[in-house]
DNA sequence: CGCAGTTTGTACCGATCGGTACAATTTCTC
DNA sequence: GAGAAATTGTACCGATCGGTACAAACTGCG
């Protein structure tokens, strides 16, 4: 979904295009949709308003979905694809834990797709801000229910767990302390394990967080 | 908190100026902080610039940490200090729970408190949003416990019932359905109840939510 | 009524908002 | 190296931002 500017070196354009959505993804989760400026968004990439909206052309709205976009891709990459289709699925939800601190930095960054979804802001981007906890929802569900879980369990545990989650970081940034991120994730894990096999085997680490 | 303008008739003015201040939150709820323009302000209140400063001399800012101070004077009376006093701390939490559900509207309204610990916001009102978490787990801990739960599990309890809480604000929002908080609250409700009494009499309805 | 104090609408302030225009520069291709 | 295309900085646009000034209108009280 991270679209590339038509454009010649195509290799290393995607990288660094990678790098400057974060950026922008950076000031939307520091500062709120409304709050992150044109001032803040060139600010933090370094771009001038010229360059941001030759990339963007329809401007905050267009980094905003971009940004949206890449995030879905990296949880559809490390962790709504494994748990739906990892051949060993207490081993796909264990690694979804992993990935989910890993990109959560564990407690320090929050979820753009919840942030957005408490303000105005999400009827802006309702489509995305609902696939996203969908995907996740579901891929989660389908794992627990492939671990020997009944579909009314799983689906509730599946809902649990995300809200848990999500729930998590609000908690952690109103103390200003990670660590309740952290050990809120542990407790979740360790509550979703009973109904399966415990011994989760490492299959693949997180690729670097966008 | 909500503190009263100089002037008389200090009967009606309480009054008028609660919901003055119930409207000024529902635009901070709807837009976030940054987004709560003066136009919008002024726009739901109904009332002029002039008005709005005179009685808020300090704009925007004093707005905000006077409906903050609003929500947490609602919960103190209605939330925590049945949890912390509460003869039996069983119905105590079963009143919280009927609490949560009537002042989020069953899930179609956010957490202020939540929203603004999320982005920057937080910085500027940290002492209020910290309190209110603090207080709100401080609280349920102390129910818990009194209700015959160890120390280190009782915490535990009451930081995943809190956080559950706020992710089920957030799924509810990101899917437009109010009913997935719902559920979600009756499965908080029902994990915590195995370790205490399950027989909950009713002790005192919540006051109308502001 | 008449007056003091409160409350209000309106005009206005400089700053910043998101966005556009466009010329200058850089970059790639041949 | 010339020419085309992509990229960039800068100036500028009208609208809106949060906030102030202040005179008019309203209020309660004697």
């Amino acid at each position: 979904m991270s679209q590339r500017p038509a454009g010649p070196a195509s290799g290393r354009e995607i990288t660094y295009h990678r790098e400057l959505v974060g950026s922008l993804a950076d000031v939307f989760r520091e500062h709120g949709y409304p709050g992150a400026s044109l001032a803040r968004l060139t600010g933090r990439t370094g771009l001038g308003k010229g360059s941001l909206y030759h990339l963007f052309p329809d401007g905050k709205a267009q980094m905003a979905t971009v940004v949206l976009d890449q995030i879905a891709a990296w949880f559809e990459g490390n962790v709504f694809q494994p748990l739906r289709d990892g051949a060993d699925p207490a081993a796909s939800i264990a690694r979804m834990f992993r990935a989910v601190d890993h990109f959560f930095q564990s407690g320090r960054r929050i979820c753009l797709p919840g942030a957005f979804a408490l303000d105005g802001t999400r009827d802006r981007f309702a489509g995305r801000v609902h696939a996203y906890f969908g995907d996740w929802i579901q891929a989660l569900t389908s794992a627990l229910r492939r671990g020997g879980m009944p579909l009314r369990e799983a689906r509730e545990n599946a809902e649990d767990t995300v809200a848990g989650i999500q729930g998590a970081l609000v908690l952690a940034r109103s103390r200003d302390d990670p660590e309740v991120f952290v050990q809120a994730l542990k407790r979740m894990q360790r509550r979703l394990a009973p109904a399966e096999k415990s011994g989760a085997i490492a299959s693949g680490e997180p690729t670097q967080a966008s």
